[in-house]
RNA sequence: GGCGCAUUCGUCUAGAGGCCUAGGACACAUCCCUCUCAAGGAUGAGAUCAGGGGUUCGAAUCCCCUAUGCGCUACCA
C-alpha cells in the first residue's frame, strides 16, 4: 500500500529520551505504519547552548529499543536531507531574508537588556508580556546581534482544525512578533520547523499539546511562505502522579532507564500506547502488530494522562510470564550477571544460573528482579542471615521445631536422589508421621534452607540448591535453635 | 494577568442523545486454589459522569456560565 502520509518525530538533542517524547514518536510511527506512510526523524539542534553530547544517540537508542525504525533521518539518510537542522542553516537564512524582502518580517536591533526591561515593566504593570514592536517599522538592516522577527498581523483570527481537539482559533492580536532567526544565526523552532515540514513534505504534524498555542504562528508562517500547511494533531501530555508534568523527581523518565530496570520493550510499547489511546472498552494487551493494525488518531484521547507505574509493573509481569522459558533465560541472564553483587557469587556458574532462573520466571515483575536479594541471593550465598524466630511456626515452640528439623535432617541425609519428586515423597508423609501440618514442616525447612519465608516452591528450590547445601543449612538452623 | 486546551471510579479508560440503575483494567478488600510467595479463579467496595443553568419527551453525551487543572505567553524546544 502506498500512501502520501509522511510524519516526523523531531527531537532536540538536549537530554535523555523522555518517555513522553518517545510516546509522541511512537504514536507518529504507529500512524505511519498503519497508513503505509513514511516515518521520518529530524534532529532539531537549533539551541546551541542546550545541546548535549550524546543525547541524540540516547534518543535513537530509545527508539530502536522499542522497535521503532525510521524511513528517513540520521544514519539512514533519505531524499529530503540533511535531517539535522544545524546543517540546513543556509536554507533558513534564505527563507528568512525572503520574508524581510516581501515585508513579512523585519530586522530587530533591540538588545536583550531592553527586552528584559520592557518585560519587567509589563509584569510590574500587570500588562500582557510581549515584544513592543519597537523595530517593526524602522526598516533596519542586518547588523551583528540583530534578529529577524515575524511581522504579526495586528488583527484577524487564525483558526484550524486539530484532528484531536477539533476547531481551535486564536486572535492574531494576542500573538507576538516572535523571533525567526536568532542573533547567532540559528533559526528558532518556529522557522525551522515550518520550513522543514514543508520541504520534507510532512502531511501530518502530530506533536505534544504544549505546541497548540504556537500553532497559529506556524500557520501564519506557512501562509507567508505560500505553503500549504499540514494537518495538525496535538497529543495529550503525560503527567506524574502529582498531576505535574512528568519529570525526574517522579522517578524514571528516560526510556533507557526502563530498559535497564528490566522492562520488556513490548510491554513498554503496549503500556505507552494505552497512555492516551484506547481501542475499545476492554482490550488491553496488544502486540506491536496489533497496535499498528488498530491505531487511529480518532481514538487518541484529549486528556492528559498520569503515568501509572503500578500498571506498567503489572503489564510487564504479564509479558514476562508469557515468554517461553528459553526466551526468558536469554533475556534474564544479563540481568543476573550484572545484578548480583560481587560478594554473593563470582564467578557465576552458567549451568547453575540456568537452573535458578525458571524458579523466578513467573514471580518477576521486571527482569532485574531475578537478581534481587529477596528472590535469588540465597542460591548463591552460603552466609544467609535470618532471625531464628522465623524458623518457629506460630503454633509451635522452639523444642518442637528443633525435634522436627532433626528428624527431617536425618531422613534427608540417607536420601540417594535429591530431586523435587523424591523430596516431596519423603517430606509430605513425614509431616503426618510427626503430627504437624505440611505447611509447618515445609515452612521451617524453607527458612532453614533459604533464610526467607517467601520463596519459589520448596522442593524445586532444594533440588537446585543440592543435598550438601541443604543439609548444611538445616544443620545450622538446628544449631540456632539449640 | 492574557490566550488556549481539558474535566467519567484513587489511576488508565469505554461511552459520539435513549443499549448507562455508567462497562473494562491497575491498585485495594474478601474468598477459592495452595508448602510460603507469586500466578490463576470468584466476589466486593469504589464515579450522583467538576458545579450550575439551558436545549430535548429524554443528556455523561449538544449549548452557555462558573470553578479547577494544565499548556503557552523566551534570541527554549
Amino acid at each position: 500500500m502506498t500512501s502520501s502520509v509522511r510524519v516526523r518525530y523531531a527531537p532536540s538533542p538536549t537530554g535523555f529520551p523522555h518517555v513522553g517524547n518517545i510516546r509522541t514518536a511512537f504514536f507518529n510511527w504507529l500512524f505511519a505504519r498503519h497508513c503505509g506512510g513514511k516515518f521520518i526523524v529530524r534532529v532539531e539542534d537549533t539551541d546551541v547552548a542546550r545541546t548535549v553530547q550524546g543525547a541524540l544517540e540516547g534518543i535513537l537508542e530509545g527508539l530502536r529499543w522499542l522497535g521503532i525504525d525510521w524511513d528517513e533521518g540520521p544514519e539512514v539518510g533519505g531524499d529530503f536531507g540533511p535531517y539535522v537542522q544545524s546543517k540546513r542553516l543556509a536554507i533558513y537564512h534564505g527563507m528568512a531574508n525572503d520574508l524581510v524582502q516581501n515585508g513579512n518580517a523585519y530586522y530587530c536591533h533591540c538588545p536583550s537588556e531592553r527586552l528584559e526591561a520592557i518585560r519587567a515593566a509589563q509584569t510590574a504593570a500587570k500588562q500582557p508580556p510581549g515584544y513592543d514592536r519597537h523595530c517593526r517599522d524602522l526598516g533596519l538592516g542586518p547588523e551583528p546581534g540583530a534578529v529577524i522577527r515575524y511581522k504579526m498581523p495586528l488583527s484577524g483570527r487564525t483558526a484550524f482544525n486539530d484532528l484531536i481537539r477539533g476547531e481551535v482559533s486564536f486572535d492574531n492580536a494576542v500573538l507576538d512578533d516572535f523571533v525567526l532567526l536568532k542573533s547567532d544565526g540559528y533559526p528558532t523552532y518556529h522557522l525551522a520547523n515550518v520550513i522543514d515540514d514543508h520541504l520534507m513534505q510532512i502531511s501530518h504534524v502530530m506533536r505534544a499539546e504544549e505546541w497548540l498555542s504556537s500553532t497559529p504562528k506556524h500557520l501564519l508562517l506557512y501562509n507567508s511562505f505560500g505553503y500549504t500547511p499540514p494537518t495538525f494533531a496535538h497529543l495529550p501530555i503525560i503527567l506524574g502522579p502529582d498531576r505535574a508534568k512528568l519529570s525526574k523527581r517522579h522517578g524514571a523518565v528516560s526510556i533507557l532507564e526502563y530498559r535497564d530496570k528490566g522492562y520488556l520493550p513490548e510491554a513498554m510499547a503496549n503500556f505507552l500506547a494505552l497512555l492516551g489511546w484506547a481501542y475499545d472498552d476492554k482490550t488491553e494487551i496488544f502486540s506491536i502488530k496489533e497496535l499498528i493494525e488498530n491505531f487511529t488518531i480518532e481514538r487518541v484521547s484529549q486528556t492528559a494522562a498520569i503515568f501509572n507505574a503500578d500498571k506498567l509493573d503489572w503489564m510487564n509481569g504479564g509479558y514476562i510470564r508469557r515468554l517461553t522459558s528459553d526466551d526468558f533465560l536469554a533475556r534474564a541472564l544479563p540481568f543476573m550477571k550484572k545484578g548480583l553483587p560481587e560478594e554473593v557469587a563470582r564467578p557465576l556458574d552458567n549451568d547453575y544460573v540456568k537452573k535458578v532462573l525458571p524458579l523466578v520466571h513467573e514471580r518477576a515483575k521486571t527482569l532485574a528482579d531475578v537478581a534481587s536479594m529477596e528472590s535469588t541471593w540465597f542460591f548463591f550465598n552460603d552466609n544467609i542471615e535470618y532471625d531464628a524466630a522465623l524458623l518457629i511456626d506460630k503454633k509451635m515452640d522452639r523444642r518442637q521445631t528443633l525435634d522436627m528439623l532433626e528428624t527431617a535432617c536425618a531422613r534427608l541425609e540417607v536420601l540417594e536422589a535429591f530431586d523435587a519428586a523424591t523430596l516431596e515423597a519423603l517430606l509430605r508423609p513425614l509431616a503426618d508421621e510427626i503430627g504437624v501440618k505440611a505447611g509447618q514442616l515445609f515452612g521451617a525447612i524453607r527458612t532453614a534452607v533459604t533464610g526467607l519465608t517467601a520463596t519459589p516452591p520448596l522442593f524445586q528450590t532444594m533440588e537446585v540448591l543440592g543435598k550438601t547445601t541443604c543439609l548444611d543449612r538445616i544443620g545450622k538452623a538446628i544449631g540456632k535453635l539449640r
